[in-house]
DNA sequence: AGATGATTTGAGATTATTTCACAAATCTGC
DNA sequence: GCAGATTTGTGAAATAATCTCAAATCATCT
């Protein structure tokens, strides 16, 4: 990147948004035309997203939340949404739940109803949305340390927190599943605090879009007898959702 | 707000980011017109922000960093800016530095070096900052409820998370100050958590701009004789300054 | 240093988008 | 069912974004 690319970036980043004209001011060595193509330069790179007469910095949460991995997760959006507003509907009010880190789990929070409820989970990105667009639950976010690819926190004491907490429902999300494997996460330390969670629930929703049924990643945290209602889309094969019926898990 | 602008909301909601011809198309009983009416209602009221041929969901996070307690904010954005950029400067490598919330540190965080450092803090959405935009520094959040107004961590067993971890520098922010009434803060749960840094941290750093000066908010969490260093913008009396000198303090 | 090729830049023309003004349609309270 | 207020749609005017291409700049090799 050019230095004045870096320093449009820069300018923006402080004044949150501006107008063209206002930069074309700033910068006037250069012409309009070439720092409106910085501008497009930089929004392809996520820094900024342009806006009708300039351009605005790229909020940070927001790429978290919904296209952290990339355009795969944007393309299995539709899915997920499918899955969030199921699983919305089995929120009870007045309970303690557990909600997991990742993009299905957001969508979920989006779904969410604004009602009596405390929801404890490991992703601060989750948190904030929930305490930002809904005014009645109550969250509560793990401490530790906050992990950079999944935003999600682990560390050594997250089990000893968990322990003060009573989780009634939790509701969790897998990167992969098979038979023989079971769920499974890509980290390690996602893996043992999912354990942990799924340890102390009564109940154990599990959320997972079709897409990632037969694909198996490093660490296994739950087997099928750990889970009590499993939520997916509706391109899930059915063979899989009979297996699960049948192996007494009620499917949504 | 209409029921029309409600779904055009959530549909804007659930795909992120969208143009005026997918709406129009989505909701084709009404003219585009209609539609580019209803966004800029909705970009009034901060829901979403219009683009070149569209809009987008207005992403969570970065209204609490910079836009959180409305225009006023907005308007000392160049003085909190200053102050930032002076704090990065005193940043050391290899060191562990506890950095409060509010908007001050959030534009602090922006201004971090990137660099090998372990930062602590009780504000999630500027954990999630720098955890996205740095590469280096390690994140630690403390846990606890989510407060609603200030995006920042309380609760119980704060204190005792601290007790685990040793704080070298101590970036801390003040709502109000009087000679009188010392650095206050409007929260207590705030108030306390401050109180606890302070006392542990080798070196407590104080930033504050100059329009907080001569407030006084309810609960008080620090005395002159409490802070090593105290950060202001290029618009406060000398007065002040010269009487923070004579206390000892290094004003920056 | 000078030639060569690649990249970057700026001005104007072109195209697309947004705003504006006003008339038609719809809704509201009586 | 009527009068006033609000909302909506249409097309013209204004505004902004994109495209094209030639000039300028930069980097590389001899």
């Amino acid at each position: 990147m050019k230095e004045r690319q870096e320093a449009i970036k820069r300018y923006i980043e402080r004044k949150g948004d501006v107008t063209l004209s206002e930069l074309s001011n700033a910068f006037s060595d250069w012409s309009e035309m070439t720092i409106r193509r910085d501008l497009e330069f930089l929004e392809q790179r996520r820094f900024l997203i342009r806006t009708k007469r300039g351009a605005r910095i790229m909020p940070t949460s927001y790429e978290v939340s919904v296209g952290m991995y990339g355009e795969r997760e944007k393309r299995n959006c539709d899915l997920k949404q499918e899955i969030a507003t199921k699983a919305a509907s089995l929120v009870e009010t007045d309970i303690s739940m557990f909600l997991d880190a990742g993009s299905t789990a957001m969508m979920f929070a989006r779904e969410l109803p604004d009602r009596n409820l405390i929801v404890i989970t490991s992703a601060p990105n989750i948190g904030i949305e929930i305490v930002l667009k809904k005014t009645n639950p109550t969250v509560i976010l793990l401490g530790g340390t906050l992990a950079r690819k999944t935003i999600s926190i682990s560390g050594l004491n997250v089990l000893d927190q968990l322990k003060t907490l009573n989780i009634d429902t939790a509701f969790m999300c897998a990167s992969g599943y098979t038979d023989a494997t079971g769920f499974s996460v890509g980290g390690q330390h996602e893996c043992v605090l999912k354990r942990a969670v799924i340890a102390s629930a009564r109940r154990v929703i599990m959320m997972m879009d079709s897409s990632k049924l037969n694909s198996i990643l490093p660490f296994t945290f739950a087997r099928l007898s750990d889970v009590d209602t499993f939520i997916t889309d509706s391109k899930a094969p059915e063979s899989i959702k009979a297996a699960f019926r049948a192996a007494g898990i009620e499917v949504i």
